[in-house]
DNA sequence: GCCGTTTTCGGCCCGACTGTTTTCAGTCG
Protein backbone atom coordinates (compact mmCIF):
# COMPACT_ATOMS: atom_id res chain seq x y z
CA UNK A 1 0.00 0.00 0.00
CA UNK A 2 1.37 3.68 -1.00
CA UNK A 3 2.00 6.60 1.13
CA UNK A 4 -0.73 8.74 -0.97
CA UNK A 5 -3.35 5.70 0.09
CA UNK A 6 -2.61 5.73 3.41
CA UNK A 7 -2.74 9.93 3.64
CA UNK A 8 -6.14 9.54 1.70
CA UNK A 9 -7.43 7.26 4.60
CA UNK A 10 -6.31 9.87 7.19
CA UNK A 11 -7.59 12.78 5.46
CA UNK A 12 -10.91 11.03 4.74
CA UNK A 13 -10.72 9.97 8.87
CA UNK A 14 -10.09 13.89 9.76
CA UNK A 15 -13.04 14.98 6.82
CA UNK A 16 -15.48 12.52 8.58
CA UNK A 17 -15.19 13.55 12.27
CA UNK A 18 -15.02 17.31 11.26
CA UNK A 19 -18.49 16.09 9.94
CA UNK A 20 -19.23 14.63 13.16
CA UNK A 21 -18.49 17.39 15.03
CA UNK A 22 -15.73 15.49 16.66
CA UNK A 23 -12.86 17.47 18.75
CA UNK A 24 -10.90 19.68 16.45
CA UNK A 25 -7.95 18.69 17.81
CA UNK A 26 -8.24 15.06 16.94
CA UNK A 27 -9.35 15.59 13.69
CA UNK A 28 -6.70 17.94 13.33
CA UNK A 29 -4.35 15.15 14.55
CA UNK A 30 -5.41 12.85 11.75
CA UNK A 31 -5.29 15.34 9.12
CA UNK A 32 -1.51 16.60 9.83
CA UNK A 33 -0.78 12.41 9.74
CA UNK A 34 -2.35 12.18 6.32
CA UNK A 35 -0.34 15.62 5.41
CA UNK A 36 2.79 14.03 6.89
CA UNK A 37 2.59 10.83 4.88
CA UNK A 38 1.88 12.44 1.83
CA UNK A 39 5.17 14.38 2.05
CA UNK A 40 7.45 11.49 3.06
CA UNK A 41 9.53 9.77 0.49
CA UNK A 42 10.19 6.74 2.67
CA UNK A 43 7.26 3.91 2.26
CA UNK A 44 5.18 3.75 5.13
CA UNK A 45 5.15 0.33 4.43
CA UNK A 46 8.61 -0.16 5.16
CA UNK A 47 8.21 1.51 8.54
CA UNK A 48 5.46 -0.71 9.48
CA UNK A 49 7.64 -4.24 8.86
CA UNK A 50 9.94 -2.18 10.86
CA UNK A 51 8.29 -0.97 14.03
CA UNK A 52 9.03 2.39 13.95
CA UNK A 53 5.99 4.07 12.89
CA UNK A 54 6.07 6.23 16.30
CA UNK A 55 9.69 7.38 14.73
CA UNK A 56 6.94 9.96 13.16
CA UNK A 57 6.35 12.97 14.61
CA UNK A 58 2.68 13.33 15.58
CA UNK A 59 2.00 9.52 15.13
CA UNK A 60 1.18 8.58 18.46
CA UNK A 61 -0.43 5.30 19.76
CA UNK A 62 -3.44 5.29 18.12
CA UNK A 63 -2.52 5.87 14.98
CA UNK A 64 0.17 3.64 14.74
CA UNK A 65 -2.53 0.65 15.71
CA UNK A 66 -4.85 2.28 12.94
CA UNK A 67 -1.74 3.25 10.44
CA UNK A 68 -0.82 -0.83 10.97
CA UNK A 69 -4.21 -2.18 10.63
CA UNK A 70 -4.33 -0.53 7.07
CA UNK A 71 -0.95 -1.34 5.95
CA UNK A 72 -1.55 -5.09 6.61
CA UNK A 73 -5.29 -5.73 6.62
CA UNK A 74 -5.36 -3.12 3.96
CA UNK A 75 -8.51 -2.31 5.10
CA UNK A 76 -9.43 -0.09 8.46
CA UNK A 77 -12.29 -0.77 10.66
CA UNK A 78 -12.85 2.53 12.08
CA UNK A 79 -12.86 4.32 8.80
CA UNK A 80 -15.20 2.12 7.49
CA UNK A 81 -17.33 2.29 10.33
CA UNK A 82 -17.00 6.41 9.68
CA UNK A 83 -18.42 6.18 6.09
CA UNK A 84 -20.80 3.72 6.77
CA UNK A 85 -22.36 6.62 8.92
CA UNK A 86 -23.20 8.51 5.64
CA UNK A 87 -23.35 8.80 1.87
CA UNK A 88 -20.18 7.60 0.02
CA UNK A 89 -20.05 11.23 -2.27
CA UNK A 90 -20.68 13.03 0.85
CA UNK A 91 -17.17 14.75 0.99
CA UNK A 92 -17.50 16.37 -2.19
CA UNK A 93 -19.84 18.41 -0.28
CA UNK A 94 -16.71 20.66 1.59
CA UNK A 95 -14.89 20.77 -1.76
CA UNK A 96 -18.02 23.76 -2.32
CA UNK A 97 -16.77 26.91 -1.55
CA UNK A 98 -18.29 28.21 1.44
CA UNK A 99 -19.62 25.17 2.67
CA UNK A 100 -18.16 23.82 6.04
CA UNK A 101 -18.53 20.53 8.06
CA UNK A 102 -21.50 22.10 10.22
CA UNK A 103 -23.20 23.26 6.95
CA UNK A 104 -22.25 20.16 5.52
CA UNK A 105 -23.95 18.22 8.29
CA UNK A 106 -27.02 20.44 8.54
CA UNK A 107 -27.84 19.71 4.76
CA UNK A 108 -27.43 16.01 5.71
CA UNK A 109 -29.60 15.85 8.44
CA UNK A 110 -32.33 18.13 7.18
CA UNK A 111 -32.54 17.04 3.71
CA UNK A 112 -30.34 14.24 3.34
CA UNK A 113 -27.96 15.77 1.27
CA UNK A 114 -25.19 13.56 0.29
CA UNK A 115 -23.89 14.68 -3.42
CA UNK A 116 -23.07 17.60 -5.36
CA UNK A 117 -26.31 16.62 -7.49
CA UNK A 118 -28.62 16.62 -4.20
CA UNK A 119 -27.37 19.69 -3.24
CA UNK A 120 -27.69 21.58 -6.33
CA UNK A 121 -31.38 20.21 -7.10
CA UNK A 122 -32.36 21.18 -3.39
CA UNK A 123 -30.76 24.86 -3.92
CA UNK A 124 -32.82 24.82 -7.54
CA UNK A 125 -35.70 23.68 -5.26
CA UNK A 126 -35.52 26.12 -2.66
CA UNK A 127 -35.47 23.81 0.01
CA UNK A 128 -31.74 24.87 1.23
CA UNK A 129 -32.97 28.39 2.18
CA UNK A 130 -35.53 26.58 5.03
CA UNK A 131 -32.60 24.72 6.57
CA UNK A 132 -31.43 26.06 9.85
CA UNK A 133 -28.75 28.82 9.43
CA UNK A 134 -29.15 29.23 5.98
CA UNK A 135 -30.92 31.66 3.45
CA UNK A 136 -32.41 32.49 0.35
CA UNK A 137 -29.37 34.45 -0.03
CA UNK A 138 -27.23 31.69 0.75
CA UNK A 139 -28.75 29.25 -1.78
CA UNK A 140 -27.79 31.48 -4.28
CA UNK A 141 -24.30 31.58 -3.14
CA UNK A 142 -23.82 27.89 -3.04
CA UNK A 143 -25.03 27.61 -6.50
CA UNK A 144 -22.56 30.42 -7.87
CA UNK A 145 -19.58 27.93 -6.20
CA UNK A 146 -21.32 24.41 -7.76
CA UNK A 147 -21.10 26.58 -10.96
CA UNK A 148 -17.39 26.87 -10.81
CA UNK A 149 -16.64 23.72 -9.60
CA UNK A 150 -18.62 21.63 -12.51
CA UNK A 151 -16.74 24.57 -14.83
CA UNK A 152 -13.47 23.32 -13.34
CA UNK A 153 -14.14 19.88 -12.90
CA UNK A 154 -12.61 17.08 -14.40
CA UNK A 155 -9.46 19.24 -14.44
CA UNK A 156 -6.08 18.60 -12.42
CA UNK A 157 -3.17 20.62 -11.95
CA UNK A 158 -0.14 21.13 -13.89
CA UNK A 159 2.32 19.58 -11.16
CA UNK A 160 0.32 16.62 -10.36
CA UNK A 161 -0.02 15.42 -13.98
CA UNK A 162 3.99 16.45 -14.64
CA UNK A 163 4.80 13.95 -11.73
CA UNK A 164 2.17 11.47 -13.05
CA UNK A 165 3.93 12.07 -16.96
CA UNK A 166 7.39 11.93 -15.89
CA UNK A 167 6.98 8.62 -14.04
CA UNK A 168 5.00 7.18 -16.89
CA UNK A 169 7.67 8.24 -19.79
CA UNK A 170 10.31 6.93 -17.51
CA UNK A 171 8.50 3.57 -17.24
CA UNK A 172 8.15 3.22 -20.59
CA UNK A 173 11.78 4.00 -21.82
CA UNK A 174 12.79 1.38 -19.12
CA UNK A 175 10.24 -1.34 -19.82
CA UNK A 176 9.26 -0.79 -23.68
CA UNK A 177 11.23 -0.89 -26.88
CA UNK A 178 10.11 2.56 -27.25
CA UNK A 179 13.77 5.08 -28.75
CA UNK A 180 11.85 8.05 -27.59
CA UNK A 181 8.70 9.41 -25.56
CA UNK A 182 8.09 12.89 -24.96
CA UNK A 183 4.93 14.78 -23.31
CA UNK A 184 2.67 16.42 -25.56
CA UNK A 185 -0.65 18.08 -25.28
CA UNK A 186 -1.82 20.85 -23.04
CA UNK A 187 0.78 19.63 -20.48
CA UNK A 188 3.72 20.34 -22.51
CA UNK A 189 2.22 23.69 -23.83
CA UNK A 190 2.43 24.22 -19.59
CA UNK A 191 -1.51 25.27 -19.48
CA UNK A 192 -1.71 26.03 -15.87
CA UNK A 193 -4.11 23.08 -15.68
CA UNK A 194 -5.11 20.23 -17.72
CA UNK A 195 -7.99 17.51 -18.27
CA UNK A 196 -5.67 14.53 -19.36
CA UNK A 197 -2.00 13.49 -20.16
CA UNK A 198 -0.95 13.16 -23.95
CA UNK A 199 2.47 11.15 -23.90
CA UNK A 200 3.71 10.35 -27.84
CA UNK A 201 6.39 7.84 -27.89
CA UNK A 202 8.24 6.12 -30.96
CA UNK A 203 8.90 2.55 -31.55
CA UNK A 204 9.44 0.18 -34.35
CA UNK A 205 7.60 -2.28 -32.80
CA UNK A 206 4.53 -0.79 -31.29
CA UNK A 207 2.48 -3.14 -30.09
CA UNK A 208 4.81 -4.05 -27.07
CA UNK A 209 5.00 -0.51 -26.23
CA UNK A 210 0.95 -0.41 -25.75
CA UNK A 211 1.28 -3.50 -23.82
CA UNK A 212 3.88 -2.12 -21.37
CA UNK A 213 1.44 0.74 -21.28
CA UNK A 214 -1.46 -1.09 -20.39
CA UNK A 215 0.32 -3.17 -17.92
CA UNK A 216 1.91 0.09 -15.98
CA UNK A 217 0.73 -0.50 -12.81
CA UNK A 218 -1.03 3.21 -11.91
CA UNK A 219 -3.17 2.02 -14.73
CA UNK A 220 -6.83 1.52 -13.17
CA UNK A 221 -9.23 1.65 -15.87
CA UNK A 222 -8.65 0.48 -19.91
CA UNK A 223 -10.88 2.95 -22.19
CA UNK A 224 -9.63 1.99 -25.04
CA UNK A 225 -6.54 0.10 -26.61
CA UNK A 226 -5.21 -0.10 -30.21
CA UNK A 227 -1.68 -1.01 -31.80
CA UNK A 228 -0.91 2.95 -32.23
CA UNK A 229 -3.65 4.81 -29.75
CA UNK A 230 -4.84 3.97 -25.57
CA UNK A 231 -6.34 5.68 -23.58
CA UNK A 232 -6.48 4.72 -19.70
CA UNK A 233 -7.84 6.56 -16.61
CA UNK A 234 -5.07 6.03 -13.81
CA UNK A 235 -5.40 4.89 -10.15
CA UNK A 236 -5.31 8.88 -9.14
CA UNK A 237 -7.56 9.97 -11.88
CA UNK A 238 -5.81 11.13 -14.67
CA UNK A 239 -7.06 10.01 -18.26
CA UNK A 240 -3.78 9.32 -20.58
CA UNK A 241 -3.67 8.71 -23.94
CA UNK A 242 -0.49 7.26 -25.16
CA UNK A 243 0.11 7.00 -29.38
CA UNK A 244 3.17 5.29 -30.49
CA UNK A 245 4.45 6.08 -34.00
CA UNK A 246 7.47 5.23 -36.31
CA UNK A 247 10.45 6.86 -35.39
CA UNK A 248 10.49 8.81 -38.61
CA UNK A 249 6.72 9.92 -37.70
CA UNK A 250 7.63 11.06 -34.43
CA UNK A 251 8.81 14.90 -34.98
CA UNK A 252 4.77 14.96 -36.96
CA UNK A 253 3.38 13.36 -34.28
CA UNK A 254 4.76 15.36 -31.47
CA UNK A 255 3.65 18.43 -32.93
CA UNK A 256 0.41 17.29 -33.47
CA UNK A 257 -0.52 16.02 -30.23
CA UNK A 258 1.27 19.31 -28.81
CA UNK A 259 -1.00 21.60 -30.45
CA UNK A 260 -3.49 23.80 -29.86
CA UNK A 261 -5.88 23.08 -32.42
CA UNK A 262 -5.18 26.73 -33.22
CA UNK A 263 -1.72 26.28 -33.75
CA UNK A 264 -2.04 23.49 -35.89
CA UNK A 265 -5.14 25.51 -37.93
CA UNK A 266 -2.38 28.13 -38.45
CA UNK A 267 0.57 25.43 -39.22
CA UNK A 268 -1.75 23.44 -41.55
CA UNK A 269 -3.01 27.27 -43.20
CA UNK A 270 0.71 27.71 -43.70
CA UNK A 271 1.76 24.35 -45.43
CA UNK A 272 -0.96 25.06 -47.77
CA UNK A 273 -0.16 28.31 -48.97
CA UNK A 274 3.38 25.94 -50.10
CA UNK A 275 0.97 23.30 -51.58
CA UNK A 276 1.95 21.19 -48.59
CA UNK A 277 0.00 18.87 -46.62
CA UNK A 278 0.55 18.38 -42.50
CA UNK A 279 -0.79 15.98 -40.97
CA UNK A 280 0.09 13.99 -37.86
CA UNK A 281 2.08 11.45 -39.70
CA UNK A 282 4.45 13.68 -42.05
CA UNK A 283 4.45 17.45 -44.50
CA UNK A 284 3.60 15.79 -47.36
CA UNK A 285 4.03 17.44 -51.06
CA UNK A 286 1.29 17.09 -53.91
CA UNK A 287 2.64 13.56 -55.00
CA UNK A 288 2.20 12.40 -51.69
CA UNK A 289 6.01 11.74 -51.05
CA UNK A 290 6.78 13.71 -47.85
CA UNK A 291 9.67 16.07 -46.54
CA UNK A 292 11.35 14.30 -43.92
CA UNK A 293 12.02 15.82 -40.84
CA UNK A 294 14.26 15.15 -37.87
CA UNK A 295 12.59 17.13 -35.03
CA UNK A 296 10.30 20.19 -34.69
CA UNK A 297 12.56 22.89 -35.51
CA UNK A 298 13.14 21.44 -39.21
CA UNK A 299 9.34 21.44 -39.70
CA UNK A 300 9.00 24.84 -38.97
CA UNK A 301 11.57 25.60 -41.21
CA UNK A 302 10.24 24.07 -43.69
CA UNK A 303 7.20 25.83 -43.33
CA UNK A 304 9.23 29.03 -43.68
CA UNK A 305 8.18 29.89 -40.18
CA UNK A 306 10.74 30.12 -36.62
CA UNK A 307 10.82 27.46 -33.99
CA UNK A 308 7.59 28.28 -31.50
CA UNK A 309 8.20 26.84 -28.23
CA UNK A 310 5.27 24.68 -26.78
CA UNK A 311 4.55 27.21 -24.15
CA UNK A 312 3.34 30.20 -26.62
CA UNK A 313 1.50 27.33 -29.08
CA UNK A 314 -1.78 29.39 -28.14
CA UNK A 315 -2.86 30.63 -31.39
CA UNK A 316 -1.91 33.96 -29.84
CA UNK A 317 1.52 34.41 -30.65
CA UNK A 318 2.20 32.76 -33.96
CA UNK A 319 2.33 35.87 -36.40
CA UNK A 320 3.62 38.60 -33.89
CA UNK A 321 7.05 37.30 -32.46
CA UNK A 322 8.69 38.26 -35.69
CA UNK A 323 11.73 37.76 -34.57
CA UNK A 324 11.19 36.01 -31.90
CA UNK A 325 11.80 36.31 -28.45
CA UNK A 326 14.37 34.25 -26.63
CA UNK A 327 11.80 33.23 -23.49
CA UNK A 328 13.61 33.42 -20.13
CA UNK A 329 14.86 29.38 -19.09
CA UNK A 330 15.71 28.46 -15.57
CA UNK A 331 19.25 29.01 -16.67
CA UNK A 332 18.96 33.01 -16.14
CA UNK A 333 17.34 32.67 -12.97
CA UNK A 334 19.80 34.16 -10.49
CA UNK A 335 17.67 35.22 -7.64
CA UNK A 336 14.98 33.19 -5.67
CA UNK A 337 12.22 35.09 -4.20
CA UNK A 338 9.11 35.20 -1.81
CA UNK A 339 10.30 32.19 0.66
CA UNK A 340 8.95 31.44 3.79
CA UNK A 341 10.63 29.97 6.58
CA UNK A 342 10.01 28.83 10.76
CA UNK A 343 10.14 32.64 11.47
CA UNK A 344 5.96 32.30 10.39
CA UNK A 345 4.95 29.26 8.57
CA UNK A 346 7.62 27.83 6.47
CA UNK A 347 8.87 24.49 7.69
CA UNK A 348 12.46 25.13 7.30
CA UNK A 349 15.12 27.67 8.87
CA UNK A 350 16.48 30.48 6.97
CA UNK A 351 19.96 28.82 7.20
CA UNK A 352 18.01 25.50 5.47
CA UNK A 353 16.42 27.21 2.97
CA UNK A 354 19.73 29.24 1.81
CA UNK A 355 22.00 26.24 1.76
CA UNK A 356 18.87 24.49 -0.62
CA UNK A 357 18.80 27.19 -2.70
CA UNK A 358 22.47 27.70 -3.43
CA UNK A 359 22.79 24.09 -4.06
CA UNK A 360 19.95 24.74 -6.93
CA UNK A 361 22.66 27.14 -8.55
CA UNK A 362 21.11 30.59 -7.12
CA UNK A 363 22.76 33.30 -6.23
CA UNK A 364 21.07 35.04 -3.84
CA UNK A 365 17.78 34.27 -1.80
CA UNK A 366 15.10 36.83 -0.18
CA UNK A 367 13.21 35.92 2.69
CA UNK A 368 9.77 37.17 2.95
CA UNK A 369 8.36 35.71 5.90
CA UNK A 370 4.67 36.72 6.92
CA UNK A 371 3.74 40.34 8.31
CA UNK A 372 1.89 41.05 11.64
CA UNK A 373 -1.45 40.98 10.20
CA UNK A 374 -1.25 37.50 9.62
CA UNK A 375 -1.36 36.21 13.07
CA UNK A 376 -2.23 32.57 12.10
CA UNK A 377 0.45 31.91 9.81
CA UNK A 378 2.77 33.08 12.91
CA UNK A 379 3.34 37.35 10.95
CA UNK A 380 6.25 39.34 12.32
CA UNK A 381 5.79 41.90 15.04
CA UNK A 382 7.97 44.10 14.02
CA UNK A 383 10.54 43.17 16.91
CA UNK A 384 10.64 40.27 15.58
CA UNK A 385 11.48 40.97 12.24
CA UNK A 386 14.29 43.21 13.76
CA UNK A 387 15.10 39.09 15.42
CA UNK A 388 15.37 37.73 11.91
CA UNK A 389 17.40 40.74 10.08
CA UNK A 390 19.81 40.04 13.11
CA UNK A 391 19.95 36.23 12.34
CA UNK A 392 20.06 37.34 8.48
CA UNK A 393 23.76 39.82 9.06
CA UNK A 394 24.93 36.66 11.12
CA UNK A 395 24.30 34.34 8.35
CA UNK A 396 25.55 36.79 5.83
CA UNK A 397 28.62 37.24 7.31
CA UNK A 398 29.52 33.84 8.10
CA UNK A 399 28.66 32.73 4.63
CA UNK A 400 31.95 33.21 2.25
CA UNK A 401 30.78 31.92 -1.05
CA UNK A 402 29.15 34.98 -2.13
CA UNK A 403 25.51 33.92 -1.38
CA UNK A 404 23.42 36.08 -0.14
CA UNK A 405 20.53 36.41 1.94
CA UNK A 406 18.22 39.62 1.58
CA UNK A 407 15.73 40.41 4.14
CA UNK A 408 12.40 40.57 2.36
CA UNK A 409 9.06 40.54 3.86
CA UNK A 410 5.51 39.06 2.32
CA UNK A 411 3.42 42.14 3.92
CA UNK A 412 -0.39 41.81 3.56
CA UNK A 413 -2.40 44.96 1.81
CA UNK A 414 -5.08 45.76 4.38
CA UNK A 415 -8.54 45.88 3.69
CA UNK A 416 -7.83 49.64 3.00
CA UNK A 417 -4.88 49.50 0.52
CA UNK A 418 -1.99 50.46 3.55
CA UNK A 419 0.79 47.69 4.34
CA UNK A 420 0.63 46.21 7.37
CA UNK A 421 3.98 48.07 9.08
CA UNK A 422 4.87 51.97 9.16
CA UNK A 423 7.04 53.67 7.19
CA UNK A 424 10.17 53.39 9.40
CA UNK A 425 9.78 49.16 9.51
CA UNK A 426 8.99 48.98 5.50
CA UNK A 427 12.32 51.46 4.47
CA UNK A 428 14.22 48.19 6.52
CA UNK A 429 13.75 45.79 4.06
CA UNK A 430 15.19 45.05 1.17
CA UNK A 431 12.52 43.45 -0.81
CA UNK A 432 8.54 44.01 -0.01
CA UNK A 433 5.62 41.64 -2.09
CA UNK A 434 2.32 42.96 -0.67
CA UNK A 435 -0.31 40.39 -0.64
CA UNK A 436 -4.05 40.22 -0.53
CA UNK A 437 -4.58 37.78 2.05
CA UNK A 438 -7.61 38.94 3.88
CA UNK A 439 -11.19 40.21 2.57
CA UNK A 440 -11.57 38.63 -0.51
CA UNK A 441 -15.20 39.91 -1.05
CA UNK A 442 -14.34 42.79 -2.78
CA UNK A 443 -16.38 44.51 -6.02
CA UNK A 444 -13.52 44.55 -9.10
CA UNK A 445 -13.15 48.24 -8.07
CA UNK A 446 -12.87 48.27 -4.93
CA UNK A 447 -9.96 44.95 -5.33
CA UNK A 448 -8.30 47.48 -8.11
CA UNK A 449 -8.85 50.73 -5.61
CA UNK A 450 -7.09 48.27 -3.10
CA UNK A 451 -4.31 46.98 -4.92
CA UNK A 452 -3.11 50.59 -6.68
CA UNK A 453 -3.38 52.16 -3.08
CA UNK A 454 -0.85 49.06 -1.78
CA UNK A 455 1.13 49.76 -5.44
CA UNK A 456 1.43 53.65 -4.55
CA UNK A 457 2.88 52.83 -1.44
CA UNK A 458 6.78 53.67 -2.07
CA UNK A 459 7.66 50.69 0.38
CA UNK A 460 5.95 48.54 -2.11
CA UNK A 461 8.62 46.34 -4.42
CA UNK A 462 6.10 43.67 -6.00
CA UNK A 463 2.52 42.87 -5.78
CA UNK A 464 2.34 39.13 -5.11
CA UNK A 465 -0.32 36.44 -6.08
CA UNK A 466 -2.29 39.67 -7.85
CA UNK A 467 -5.88 37.45 -7.89
CA UNK A 468 -5.81 35.40 -4.47
CA UNK A 469 -6.95 32.68 -6.57
CA UNK A 470 -6.64 29.27 -5.96
CA UNK A 471 -6.33 26.89 -9.03
CA UNK A 472 -9.73 24.13 -9.46
CA UNK A 473 -10.97 25.72 -5.96
CA UNK A 474 -11.26 29.50 -5.72
CA UNK A 475 -11.73 32.31 -8.53
CA UNK A 476 -10.07 34.84 -6.99
CA UNK A 477 -11.54 38.32 -6.94
CA UNK A 478 -11.48 40.30 -9.96
CA UNK A 479 -8.93 43.06 -10.74
CA UNK A 480 -9.15 45.74 -13.62
CA UNK A 481 -5.48 44.35 -14.60
CA UNK A 482 -4.83 46.65 -17.07
CA UNK A 483 -5.30 49.75 -14.27
CA UNK A 484 -3.19 47.73 -11.85
CA UNK A 485 -0.26 47.23 -14.67
CA UNK A 486 -0.86 51.38 -15.27
CA UNK A 487 -0.35 51.94 -11.89
CA UNK A 488 2.41 49.31 -11.56
CA UNK A 489 4.44 50.65 -14.33
CA UNK A 490 3.96 54.04 -13.27
CA UNK A 491 5.40 53.34 -9.90
CA UNK A 492 8.29 50.65 -10.82
CA UNK A 493 6.34 48.00 -9.13
CA UNK A 494 6.59 44.11 -9.99
CA UNK A 495 4.17 41.43 -10.62
CA UNK A 496 4.58 38.49 -8.76
CA UNK A 497 4.58 35.38 -11.18
CA UNK A 498 3.54 32.99 -7.82
CA UNK A 499 4.89 29.92 -9.03
CA UNK A 500 2.73 27.82 -6.34
CA UNK A 501 0.89 25.34 -8.82
CA UNK A 502 -2.05 25.66 -6.79
CA UNK A 503 -1.92 29.64 -7.84
CA UNK A 504 0.42 30.67 -10.83
CA UNK A 505 -0.80 34.09 -10.05
CA UNK A 506 -0.74 36.07 -12.12
CA UNK A 507 -2.30 34.67 -15.22
CA UNK A 508 -0.32 34.13 -18.14
CA UNK A 509 -2.64 36.03 -20.25
CA UNK A 510 -1.61 38.88 -19.13
CA UNK A 511 1.87 38.91 -18.89
CA UNK A 512 3.12 40.14 -22.45
CA UNK A 513 0.01 42.65 -22.74
CA UNK A 514 2.00 44.06 -19.03
CA UNK A 515 5.25 43.41 -20.23
CA UNK A 516 4.99 45.26 -23.29
CA UNK A 517 3.44 47.91 -21.01
CA UNK A 518 6.77 48.33 -19.22
CA UNK A 519 5.98 46.01 -16.32
CA UNK A 520 8.09 43.74 -14.66
CA UNK A 521 8.23 40.64 -12.80
CA UNK A 522 9.52 38.41 -9.87
CA UNK A 523 9.34 34.54 -10.44
CA UNK A 524 8.31 33.12 -6.95
CA UNK A 525 8.27 29.70 -5.59
CA UNK A 526 6.48 30.59 -2.76
CA UNK A 527 8.04 27.87 -0.68
CA UNK A 528 7.58 27.08 2.54
CA UNK A 529 10.11 24.32 2.80
CA UNK A 530 13.21 23.09 1.01
CA UNK A 531 10.97 21.49 -1.07
CA UNK A 532 8.66 24.22 -2.58
CA UNK A 533 12.21 26.03 -4.29
CA UNK A 534 11.06 23.31 -6.93
CA UNK A 535 7.89 25.09 -7.33
CA UNK A 536 10.24 27.56 -9.74
CA UNK A 537 10.05 25.27 -12.78
CA UNK A 538 6.25 26.00 -12.65
CA UNK A 539 6.71 30.27 -13.01
CA UNK A 540 9.62 29.46 -15.49
CA UNK A 541 6.68 28.08 -17.45
CA UNK A 542 4.12 30.60 -17.10
CA UNK A 543 6.60 33.25 -17.17
CA UNK A 544 7.38 31.53 -20.78
CA UNK A 545 3.59 31.49 -21.72
CA UNK A 546 3.47 34.51 -21.52
CA UNK A 547 6.13 35.46 -23.33
CA UNK A 548 8.68 36.95 -21.52
CA UNK A 549 12.23 37.41 -21.84
CA UNK A 550 15.07 37.30 -19.08
CA UNK A 551 15.00 41.12 -19.43
CA UNK A 552 11.54 41.17 -18.13
CA UNK A 553 12.35 39.34 -14.95
CA UNK A 554 13.76 41.03 -12.00
CA UNK A 555 15.73 37.77 -10.44
CA UNK A 556 17.31 36.96 -13.45
CA UNK A 557 19.48 40.19 -12.27
CA UNK A 558 22.50 39.78 -10.19
CA UNK A 559 22.47 40.65 -6.30
CA UNK A 560 23.35 43.82 -6.22
CA UNK A 561 21.30 45.01 -9.26
CA UNK A 562 18.01 43.46 -7.97
CA UNK A 563 18.93 45.53 -4.81
CA UNK A 564 19.60 48.44 -7.30
CA UNK A 565 16.42 48.08 -8.87
CA UNK A 566 14.68 48.25 -5.90
CA UNK A 567 16.59 51.52 -5.05
CA UNK A 568 14.76 52.80 -7.96
CA UNK A 569 11.91 52.84 -6.60
C1' DG B 1 -5.30 12.13 19.19
C1' DC B 2 -0.43 13.85 20.19
C1' DC B 3 2.84 15.87 23.10
C1' DG B 4 5.57 16.97 27.07
C1' DT B 5 6.12 15.99 31.21
C1' DT B 6 5.80 18.68 37.44
C1' DT B 7 4.04 10.52 34.58
C1' DT B 8 -1.56 12.67 34.45
C1' DC B 9 -3.63 15.89 32.05
C1' DG B 10 -3.94 20.47 29.93
C1' DG B 11 -2.75 22.68 25.73
C1' DC B 12 -2.94 22.26 20.99
C1' DC B 13 -1.19 29.09 15.62
C1' DC B 14 -5.37 33.42 16.01
C1' DG B 15 -8.47 36.95 14.12
C1' DA B 16 -11.79 38.92 10.82
C1' DC B 17 -15.75 38.68 8.27
C1' DT B 18 -20.39 37.03 7.20
C1' DG B 19 -25.00 36.52 7.89
C1' DT B 20 -28.34 36.45 10.68
C1' DT B 21 -29.64 31.73 15.05
C1' DT B 22 -29.28 39.87 17.35
C1' DT B 23 -24.84 37.36 20.09
C1' DC B 24 -22.11 34.13 17.87
C1' DA B 25 -21.31 29.88 14.99
C1' DG B 26 -19.30 28.90 10.72
C1' DT B 27 -15.84 29.60 7.35
C1' DC B 28 -11.61 31.12 5.71
C1' DG B 29 -6.79 32.10 5.58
Amino acid sequence: MDNATIAQAMNDIALLLEIKGENPFKIRSYSNAGQTIEKMSTPIAVLVRENRLRDIEGIGDALEKKITELVTTGELEYLNELRGQYPKTILDLLKVDGLGPKSVKALYKALGIGSLDDLRQACEAGEVREVQGFSAKREQKILAALAFLEKQGGKFRLNTAWVTAAALCAYLVDNSPATRVEVAGSLRRFKETVKDIDIIAAADNTDEVMKAFLGWPEVARVVSSGPTKSAVVLKNGIPVDVRVVAPNQFPYALLHFTGSKEHNVVLRRRAAEQNLKLNEYGLFREDDTSLQCDNETEIYQALGLPFLPPELREGLYETDLCPPIQLVTQNDLLGMAHCHSTWSDGKNSIAEMADATRELGYHYLVITDHSQSSVYVNGLTPERVLEQHAEIDALNESADTGFRVLKGIESDILADGSLDYDSDMLRQFAFVIASVHSNFDMTEAEATKRIIRAIENPFTSAVGHLTGRLLLTRAGYTVNVDKVVDAAVANGVAFEINANPRRLDMDWRHLRRAAEKGARFVIGPDAHRVAGLRNMRYGIGIARKGALAPEHVLNCLGVEEFLQWRKGR
